[in-house]
DNA sequence: AAAATTTGACCGGG
DNA sequence: CCCGGTCAAATTTT
């Protein structure tokens, strides 16, 4: 399956609070893609050029340029991330929790472009956000979590369901993930899920530790992002059609909210042989950013289809303003790109895609 | 057969 | 000792 445009997104959308620097470089970096993204939106449109410009090839290495100058400038500015997984339970392995994981607070906007089956916007539209300071477990009472309500627990990333308990006081039992990379990469993210007492349509989901995986869809890369600054800027970047899977399995996971069934993904496609070039975050690879040149998946409208913004965002932040809203579609026209690797590529179906004000 | 889930046991913090 | 988090064998699913 197609990889995500993760590492851009992520990264270039992620700016650590405590980095105003690299944030401030990351945004510039941004705005400067989102600019370039509008002329290659316009171009697509219709409109012709001026001069100036190189054509709809140039303009996508210009937004990649800027993707991958963000990414790094925010990782530079990011705290070096352990990579070693707990291990709690081994008394010869164990070593005391020194690493801290760090506090998601962040505002999270849902965009979907290609619903199918499933209402993925209608399914995030509502995920508050809040800092825990302490949690109801030793671990997170130990570790700082973020943790939202949400419809369904999507966040775009593959979990393994690893435990659940039936927690006092409480009608609905807690459910333990971890990330299904953890074997391969390492990662140590991991979070819990728990229906909510007060409206059981809704998901308690605390997540714990960071992905040190890339596997990550772009709504999770929006969802992995730091900020929490109200005056987000927000635009999707539609690369057109939702999959690029040969099979017809999008990367993106999904939540029907039925106990032990979320997270599953409709391809019986095992993640390692679907993102076989899942790579771990710290690998050295700036230009994270991969396209894909496949058909779009049946479920899926034309692109055309799906680029009206009423489609493509879905805006449950009151902060964000509708103005600064834009959308395109990336759909064919980077098939050229020298950033695409034939069997490295990326899905980039959607991404989130935040301004950070510091 | 392999992968994912279930579930009872184990462990540590309070 | 209670409670919550995790492990891992057993079971189920694909």
């Amino acid at each position: 399956m197609a990889l995500i445009a993760t590492g851009a997104t992520a990264t270039a959308t992620a700016a650590p609070v405590a980095s105003p620097a690299a944030s401030s470089t990351a945004s510039e970096l941004m705005a400067q893609g989102r600019e370039s993204a509008a002329v290659l939106e316009a171009l697509l449109h219709g409109a012709s050029l001026p001069p100036a410009h190189g054509g709809a090839h140039a303009l996508a290495a210009e937004i990649l340029r800027c993707c991958d100058r963000a990414l790094a400038a925010s990782r530079a500015g990011g705290d070096a991330e352990s990579s070693s997984a707990d291990t709690k339970r081994k008394p010869a392995t164990a070593q005391p929790s020194t690493r801290r994981r760090r506090r998601y607070i962040y505002m999270y906007v849902s965009s979907r472009s290609c619903d199918g089956a499933r209402d993925r916007a209608a399914t995030q539209q509502e995920i508050f956000c809040r800092a825990t300071a302490s949690g109801g477990g030793a671990a997170a009472a130990a570790e700082p979590a973020r943790v939202e309500k949400a419809r369904t627990s999507e966040d775009g990333f593959l979990w393994r369901k690893y435990g659940q308990k039936e927690i006092k006081n409480s009608k609905h039992p807690r459910l333990y993930y971890r990330c299904s990379y953890k074997d391969d990469h390492g990662c140590t993210a991991t979070k819990q899920v728990q229906q909510s007492e007060e409206d059981p349509s809704l998901y308690v989901i605390t997540y714990f530790g960071d992905h040190t995986c890339s596997c990550q869809t772009a709504a999770a890369a929006a969802m992995d992002d730091d900020d929490d600054d109200e005056n987000s800027q927000h635009f999707v970047i539609n690369f057109g059609p939702a999959t690029a899977s040969r099979s017809g399995s999008p990367p993106l996971l999904y939540d029907d909210g039925d106990d032990g069934d979320v997270w599953r993904e409709t391809a019986a496609t095992p993640p390692s042989s679907r993102q076989s070039r899942c790579s771990p975050e710290g690998d050295g690879e700036e230009s994270g950013v991969k396209m894909s040149k496949e058909e779009p998946v049946d479920s899926c409208p034309a692109p055309s289809a799906v680029s009206s913004p009423a489609d493509v965002v879905s805006c449950s932040s009151p902060a964000m303003e509708p103005d600064l809203l834009g959308c395109l579609n990336w759909d064919d026209d980077f098939g050229d790109s020298s950033f695409v690797d034939a069997d490295e590529f990326m899905n980039f179906d959607e991404i989130d895609l935040f301004q950070i004000y510091s």
